[in-house]
DNA sequence: TTGAAAGCGCTAACAG
DNA sequence: CTGTTAGCGCTTTCAA
C-alpha cells in the first residue's frame, strides 16, 4: 500500500466508470446521486485513497477556509491564548489559521499581509497601533479584517477590545469595598492606550469614593519586574505609605511583591498588591497574586466570530465593536 | 482610490496593452523584456494595485510555500516558541506557517492532518507517541514530515528531540559537583518518553559518581504543582532526607518549592530544587528556579530547516535526527 | 522580444 | 439520474 503517484478526481471517476461531476457530487451531496452509484464511486475513493484537492477547491470557491492571525509574537501567552480562542471558533466549520508574528516591526507587518492577502478569507490583526495607511491593502481587498485591542472600528473594519477602563474601576472599588483608601497605582511610562485607561477608570471609581486621588501615588516605570520593584520600593518611601497598589500588569506586580518582600512587610496584611492579565506566573508566585484576568482566549473566539459573519455577509454592514469586561480573579495578594 | 474588483493578470496586460506571457515575465524575470514593455508593465500594476493570486500560483506550481505545525496546544509555552523557531526559519524563503492545536485528541489530529495534507508542502508534528498508522496519511502524500520530540526517525519522517538522557545526567552531576549526595527525583508516572529518560541520565550519573541510586528516592506524581509539593512533602519526611531534588519540569519544581517553604525548610540551603524546562514562571518564583532549559525554539528552526532541505530534495535519503543537548540554566534554587 | 494556448484539480451551469 | 464543458488565475511550453 505504498505511496502511488497523487490520485485526481479523474481517476476515481474513470476506475468508477462514471464522469467526475458525479463523483464531486457523491462527495459534495448537492445533487442526487443513485445509491448504486454512489456505493460504487465511494468504494473506489476509499481504495484509491483519494482525497480532493483543498487548493483546487479553493481555487474554485474563491474561498480559502483560511484566516490569517498577524501578532507581534506569537511567544507572548497573551496572544497565544488570542490564537487559541480563533482557532477553537473557526475549526467547527473547517476554517484553518495561519499564524504570523512580526515582531512589532512595520515592515515586516506590511509584507506577511501583502502575502497573505491572496491566500486567506479573513485577517484578525493585533499589536500595536494602526494607521489608516497600515490597514489599506486588506480593507481595499474587501476581506474581513478586525483589530484586537484597538480602541475604534472603522470602515472595513470591526475591533474587538478589553473594557480597560471599567477593569481599572473594578480592581480599585474591589480595595475600596476590603476597606482600603490609599490606594497607589504603578502605571507604564505611556500616556494612552491600555495603561492610560486603566489609570483612567482608577482614577474615577477613586472619584466616585469621595477620594481625590494623590497625584504622587500613580508612578510610571518600566514594565518588568525590576521596574515593578523599584516603583514599588519608592511608594513604600512615602511619608503616607499606601494601603494597596494597583500594577499595570502581572509581571510588575511581581516585582512589587518582591520589593514588599525584601522590606518585610507582608504582602496582603501590609500592604495589598495588584495585577492585570492573570498570566499563568500569577498562580504560581508567593503570594498568588489577586489579579484582573483579560479574557485573551475570548478576545479570539470574538475575532473568528466577527469574521465568519463578515465571510457570510451579503450587506457590509456597520462597523462592530465587542468589548470585553476583566474578570477579578481573587487569589491571595488582595 | 476605493476598493474595486479583484484585479487579475488579465487586467493588467490589457491595460498595458501586452500579453499575459508577458506580465507574467516582468513579474518572475524568467525570460527577458524590453525595458519599455517591462516599464509600461510595472507603471500600470502600481497604478491597478495589482498582485498576483498565491493560491492560482500554488496551484500551478504545486507548492503552497506553507508549513503545518500540529501540536496538541498552542497555549502551552513549550509549543509556542517551537511555533515561533519554525515561522523564523522559513519566513525568509516565504514559507508560512499553519498552526493548529489537538487537544491531544487522535480524532482531531487526523482530521486536522487530512484537511491540511493538499494545503501544504510539509508537516511538523509534536505532541504524544505516533503509531505508524497515524502518520501514513502524511508518508504516503509523500509531504515531508519532521516529528517532535520522538525518539527515532523512521522512513519518511524524521525527527528533532531532546537529549532528555544527558540532561538528566547533566542536572545530576552539577548537584553532585555542589558537594550534593543524597539527591531524589521526582517523575512523572510514566515509564517511557522524556521523563523516563531524565530518571535514566540521573541513575547513570549516580552510578558513575559511585552511588547507587536508593530506589525510595526516585517518586512519582501527577506533574502538577499540587503533584510536587505532594512529592516533595514525602520525600522530606524520608529518614535519610535528600539534600537535592531533581523535578520532571517546572511545575512540578514548583510545587516542591511550596512544599520546602511550608515546612520552614530553606531552599537550597537546606535542600537544593532543580526543574526542567525553563518555563517564564521558573524565573518569577522565589527562589528562582534553577532548570535544564530545553531548546524549544531551536527544535522549531530545526524542523524548519529539515522540512526546507526535505522540500528541495530530488532523491528521499536517509531518516534524520536531529538532538539538542539541555543547558543549564543556574538560577537560585540550586 | 512577444503571444496563443494548454493545463494545475476541481465545481457548476447547461444539456440530456 | 448523469455527462460535457467552461472556467477559477496563473505559468509555461511552443511557435512566431
Amino acid at each position: 500500500v505504498a505511496g502511488r503517484q497523487r490520485v485526481g478526481i479523474t481517476d476515481v471517476a474513470a476506475k468508477a466508470g462514471v464522469s467526475v461531476t458525479t463523483v464531486s457530487h457523491v462527495l459534495s451531496s448537492r445533487r442526487p446521486v443513485s445509491q448504486a452509484t454512489r456505493n460504487r464511486v465511494m468504494k473506489v475513493i476509499e481504495e484509491l485513497d483519494y482525497r480532493p484537492n483543498e487548493l483546487a477547491r479553493s481555487m474554485r470557491a474563491q474561498r480559502t477556509f483560511t484566516i490569517a492571525l498577524i501578532v507581534p509574537d506569537i511567544t507572548n501567552p497573551f496572544y497565544t491564548s488570542v490564537a487559541r480562542g480563533l482557532q477553537d471558533k473557526v475549526r467547527p466549520v473547517s476554517y484553518h489559521c495561519i499564524v504570523a508574528s512580526t515582531d512589532g516591526d512595520r515592515e515586516v507587518e506590511r509584507d506577511i499581509l501583502h502575502q497573505l492577502l491572496t491566500r486567506v478569507d479573513g485577517v484578525a490583526l493585533s499589536g500595536s497601533d494602526k494607521s489608516p495607511e497600515d490597514l489599506r491593502p486588506v480593507v481595499d481587498a474587501r476581506l474581513p479584517l478586525v483589530l484586537l485591542g484597538a480602541d475604534t472600528p472603522g470602515p472595513g473594519f470591526d475591533v474587538v477590545t478589553n473594557a480597560d477602563n471599567d477593569s481599572g474601576a473594578l480592581a480599585a472599588n474591589y480595595l475600596l469595598e476590603r476597606g482600603h483608601r490609599r490606594i497607589a497605582f504603578i502605571t507604564a511610562p505611556v500616556d494612552f492606550g491600555a495603561p492610560a485607561r486603566r489609570v483612567e477608570g482608577y482614577r474615577s471609581a477613586l472619584a466616585e469614593a469621595g477620594l481625590t486621588a494623590d497625584p504622587g501615588r500613580v508612578v510610571s516605570t518600566p514594565v518588568t519586574r525590576e521596574g515593578g520593584a523599584r516603583a514599588m520600593a519608592a511608594l513604600m518611601d512615602l511619608p503616607e505609605r499606601p494601603e494597596a497598589v494597583i500594577c499595570v500588569n502581572d509581571v510588575v506586580a511581581i516585582g512589587a511583591i518582591d520589593a514588599a518582600a525584601e522590606r518585610g512587610l507582608n504582602v496582603p496584611g501590609d500592604v495589598a498588591i495588584m495585577g492585570f492579565d492573570d498570566i499563568e506566573a500569577a498562580a504560581l508566585v508567593t503570594p498568588k497574586l489577586t489579579t484582573m484576568a483579560t479574557a485573551s482566549r475570548e478576545h479570539g473566539q470574538a475575532a473568528g466570530e466577527l469574521i465568519l459573519e463578515r465571510i457570510t455577509e451579503t450587506e457590509p454592514g456597520e462597523p462592530r465593536r465587542v468589548v470585553f469586561p476583566a474578570r477579578l480573579v481573587r487569589r491571595d495578594s488582595a
